[in-house]
DNA sequence: AAGCTCCCGGGGAGCATCAA
DNA sequence: TTGATGCTCCCCGGGAGCTT
């Protein structure tokens, strides 16, 4: 994932050829800030504002129909001058960009490079703009020591954390495997599928590789440890899917395999 | 070579909020 | 009331790539 740099894309796609490259939300949000202006694009303040309220949905859009049909109202609704310029520098590399599909990737939930920007700017509060060489290469040790002391130290927290008593075995076992964080993030769909009396998916009879659900319309195809949905692909952790299917199948809800090796303790 | 476009980082102005 | 802080908006200079 990087800014909307052209030097930077194109040193991803030249070094890393078989890298899925993304466009960190937050730039795109700040470039279409930037860029479609009364200045930049002869329109007006009521105009850009309105080109802007569609920018933001496109780019927050949780389904593919919804893109498109957000679309179809803003090419309408929005001067030319902005459909020309969304066309050239946007439109082919939606994939990159626009929720709707972002989240079909392995991601870990990350949809901007804030964090990265995040450690930038703590660096630069360190590292004074026109430092020497020495003096740069002394201080970025320090705040790596620093930042390594942090780790460490966020490390045992987590390790000396009791889990809750009123925790089941079988959340027990997740708690014990995995990092808080990504115990987290199952914890309330664990719970909800050993609670859960019925199953509420259908599974194609023949093969039980796919996985429909009742109660909305989605279809996903499914194994004990992969499953196609966005949860699972953006985290690889177990979803609520592969839980309820390894429920249906009666097996342990809990396996090694299920995780991918980030999220272990 | 010059000009244009797209994008970036940086910084100033103006405004709102908050604590002393 | 005042000063500090944080936010948004806007502008500037510059790099890179492309076109004229």
């Amino acid at each position: 994932m990087t800014d909307k740099s052209a030097t930077e894309r194109d040193v991803v796609s030249t070094e890393l050829p078989g890298a899925k490259k993304l466009i960190c939300l937050f730039h795109a949000l700040q470039i279409f800030q930037r860029e479609v202006t009364p200045a930049k694009l002869n329109i007006t303040t009521e105009q850009s504002k309105c080109s802007l309220q569609y920018l933001n949905k496109l780019a927050h859009s949780k389904s593919e129909a919804y893109y498109n049909a957000t679309l179809n109202e803003m090419k309408e609704n929005i001067p030319q001058a902005v459909v020309t310029y969304f066309s050239k520098n946007w439109e082919q590399i939606k994939h990159e960009w626009a929720k709707c599909f972002t989240k079909y990737t392995t991601n870990f939930f990350n949809f901007t490079n804030n964090r990265l920007e995040s450690l930038n700017s703590k660096l630069k509060s360190v590292i004074s703009t026109y430092s020497t060489f020495d003096e740069f290469i002394e201080k970025l040790f320090i705040f790596v020591n620093i930042k390594r002391t942090e780790q460490k130290n966020e490390y045992s927290k987590m390790v000396l954390k009791v889990p809750s008593k009123d925790l089941s075995t079988t959340n027990v076992m997740f708690y014990n495997h995995l990092t808080y964080y990504a115990y987290k993030n199952i914890a309330k769909d664990l719970v909800e599928v050993q609670l859960s009396t019925s199953i509420p998916y259908t599974f194609n009879s023949d093969d039980l590789t796919t996985i429909r659900c009742i109660t909305k319309n989605e279809m996903f195809v499914i194994s004990e440890t992969t499953c196609q949905c966005s949860f699972f692909i953006s985290m690889h952790l177990p979803c609520k899917h592969i839980l309820y299917y390894r429920k249906y199948l009666g097996h342990e809800l809990f396996c090694d395999s299920l995780f991918n090796s980030r999220w272990t303790r």
